[in-house]
DNA sequence: AGAATGATCCTCT
DNA sequence: GAGGATCATTCTC
């Protein structure tokens, strides 16, 4: 089977797509010789200046920069005092948007990422944004990379992936919980773990 | 210059 | 289910 890398046009439209069509795809990380990855099960959209837990909501600054840049690069950043997290720019040039890498299920070089992770349990390899980035290894030495080149990049996939949920984001505090921008596969076993709360703001928007 | 603050995860009870 | 780990970024003085 041709594999399709996704082009620079597929992040530049709107982010609640960019977020739900991501769904499926299959992120690769290239690092050294060894091939890292596997499938996109669970992501969240952050949208601009006015929502209230995207980073940019207080306005440019050295860190958020790159989402403010051209759509298709990637924005790391760190927080908690441990955990990477992995970004997509998306949208135009001039409005700072990004797509939140939650949740893949390990398919290439997976002996390699249980041991960045130290653990051998298949589902808590990548089931949520810190285990993620520290499976890929991947740090902010990777921040501003083009999608598009030949080092992360996600390439196209046309799987049965079952029934798309949204739900309301994960752990960004009271701001912005009314908005259902986090999607995710119902019937994957590598999506995080959610409250109740984010349980039961869960809806079907896409059937299989 | 110093302090507060997380888009989390793990280890306990 | 509560709390500690642990530190870059940002805000405040």
């Amino acid at each position: 089977m041709k594999t399709i890398k996704l082009k620079r046009s597929f992040y530049n439209r709107p982010t609640l797509d960019v977020a739900r069509d991501l769904l499926g795809k299959i992120l690769i990380c290239q690092n050294d010789s060894v091939k890292l990855g596997g499938r996109l099960v669970e992501l969240e959209a952050y949208i601009g200046e006015d929502d209230p837990a995207c980073h940019a909501c207080r306005g440019r600054t050295p860190r958020n920069e790159i989402m403010y840049g051209p759509p298709g690069f990637l924005y790391v950043y760190f927080t908690y005092g441990n955990h990477y997290m992995l970004n997509f720019v998306t949208e135009g040039k001039g409005f700072p948007a990004a797509v939140l890498i939650r949740g893949l299920e390990p398919l290439y070089s997976v002996e390699t990422m249980k041991q960045n992770r130290g653990v051998e349990v298949l589902t808590k390899i990548a089931s949520g944004p810190g285990k993620l980035a520290k499976a890929l290894g991947v740090t902010t030495d990777q921040k501003g990379l083009d999608l598009t080149g030949n080092e992360i990049f996600v390439i196209d996939d046309k799987s049965s992936i079952g029934e798309i949920w949204c739900s309301s984001r994960i752990g960004i505090g009271d701001n912005g919980t009314d908005k259902l921008w986090r999607f995710y596969l119902k019937d994957s076993p590598h999506v995080s773990k959610m409250s109740k709360q984010v349980r039961e703001s869960a809806r079907l928007i896409i059937e299989s």
